[in-house]
DNA sequence: ATTGACAATCTCATAATATCGGATTTTCTT
DNA sequence: AAGAAAATCCGATATTATGAGATTGTCAAT
């Protein structure tokens, strides 16, 4: 009877699934914060929710304990501080951060060209770091800024590397995506452009963000080598330098490969 | 063995109240990562939540597929990446930070030491913004860590200015901490020190988290005269410049003026 | 301080739905 | 490809989330 949640702008995991009840209707709530409406007074969301106040408010109450809302006055919510105690704490403690620390500014130093660290995120790419270049332009691509995960070098070289059943279940749902990103137009070409890509280690491209600018990724993968996430860097063609892109190729492949290992070593110890 | 959920290590909102439901009680689960157990396995997970196997799951379900846990292999789960592009929406949309920006850089190139940004979270202070001065040393409290109420100019200078019940509520939780910061042994006396302060506008401290190190701090205030954060600026007594304290008081307090009226501009846009 | 206006919480009967053990399916290792 | 382990599904039960209205708490102005 709660008729709530539109089909269009939900985007949960699974295609268009039921929301799996009370718990993840609160959660929804959170997912109303966006840079178009970053405040939102309590009428307004519970307006959105479309449940009746008390519940509103409980949901709301909950969230605020919980750290993850905070008022900004009277009645009007933004995300919460527990937030940002949170973000501190990954930096300081996910294992492919730490596995990646050093090893991302040697890139940078050795190319020198600002390097990113990708994840794999709901069928599509989240920067989780990055390492600038002395006096390079602000990075329009940094930590917490998704992109799809069938443009850029990044994200292709995940895709390439993620298990079978990812691969399986995530087709369907984004058939045009793929074929308009050339990467094939059936299943099979799919998997055969992906294969591709695995038996290189890495991938080169050219322009799909941003016109004449190169893109050089290489995964980051575990045991049996399923990819976690992706090295990678970036630089415009015009600004090139005496570096060969062999040799960005051949630095990028490095860095993914020593966090990789350091990554599986970490897990080995716990 | 993980023994969860004692009443000590609660420290939710009112004082020790049983948790509020389920709801609460699946977002406990947020709190259990710590930098001591920054990884868990969904077997300890259960355990620490004392709830049966299919209802630990079904927590730990809805909070993966809200992006808030991830997991890092098969069973072992760390905070999820939507907390990182939550991060990413509060550092470009927070109504303090924005009204931040520009004023905190010139603080700092007015004295020549990094400054702050603090807000008030339950009973203690977070940072939420810094900005280095050139080649300062990586400051030890940064965006995302929290520090006591009672300790340090930029934490007392939030307390002065805190709304009476929130005051109020707060005392007989904090008497003896309250008491060994030499804010007062009674209530009155308490108020007193505090309304000091708030005349003054501003905070001097030495030497309350390292010793000779010099804090200054103001407060960010609303319409109604309450703090909602605060300005600081700190530096080694040893390291000090031709800049005198006087002058270093008055940067940091016409800084938060500046925010504070920003932040009442914008309120009454919206 | 007192009041009025609004926001947030509380009360409590009702039934919706979270819960739990066990079976089933999915996922991972050999 | 088969076996082992993990995660999800299933359905009966009662816990507990829900919602309308009353109450309390909070805020701004007199």
């Amino acid at each position: 009877m709660v008729e709530r949640g539109l089909p269009t702008s939900v985007g949960e995991t699974t295609e268009n699934s039921e929301s799996g009840g009370s718990l993840a209707r609160m959660l929804q709530i959170l997912e109303l914060f966006t840079d178009a409406g970053p405040v939102w007074s309590t009428a307004d969301l519970i307006e959105a929710l479309q449940t009746s106040r008390s519940t509103g408010y409980r949901y709301i109450k909950t969230l605020h304990d919980a750290g993850l809302l905070t008022a900004v006055r009277n009645g009007y919510y933004t995300l919460g501080p527990r937030i940002i105690e949170m973000d501190l704490q990954i930096r300081q403690t996910d294992p492919m951060l730490m596995a990646s620390h050093g090893v991302l500014e040697d890139l940078v130093e050795k190319i020198g060209h600002s390097a990113l660290l990708l994840t794999a995120f709901r069928d599509s790419v989240l920067c989780i770091g990055e390492s600038r270049a002395p006096r390079s332009p602000e990075n329009r691509f940094s930590r917490g800024q998704r992109r799809p995960m069938f443009q850029g070098a990044g994200s292709k070289v995940i895709l390439a590397h993620l298990p079978h059943h990812r691969l399986k279940a995530l087709y369907p749902r984004h058939r045009v995506e793929i074929e308009s990103a050339q990467l094939g137009s059936t299943w099979s070409e799919f998997r055969k452009k992906l294969g591709d890509i695995k038996k290189d280690g890495h991938l080169l491209t050219l322009g799909e963000f941003n016109p004449g600018v190169y893109g050089v990724a290489a995964p980051i993968l575990t045991d049996q080598k399923t990819a976690v996430g992706s090295v990678g860097v970036a630089w415009d063609e015009n600004e090139r330098r005496d570096l060969d892109v062999k040799q960005a190729v051949g630095a990028v492949k490095y860095a993914a490969t020593t966090i990789s290992e350091r990554l599986q070593d970490m897990q080995r110890q716990s």
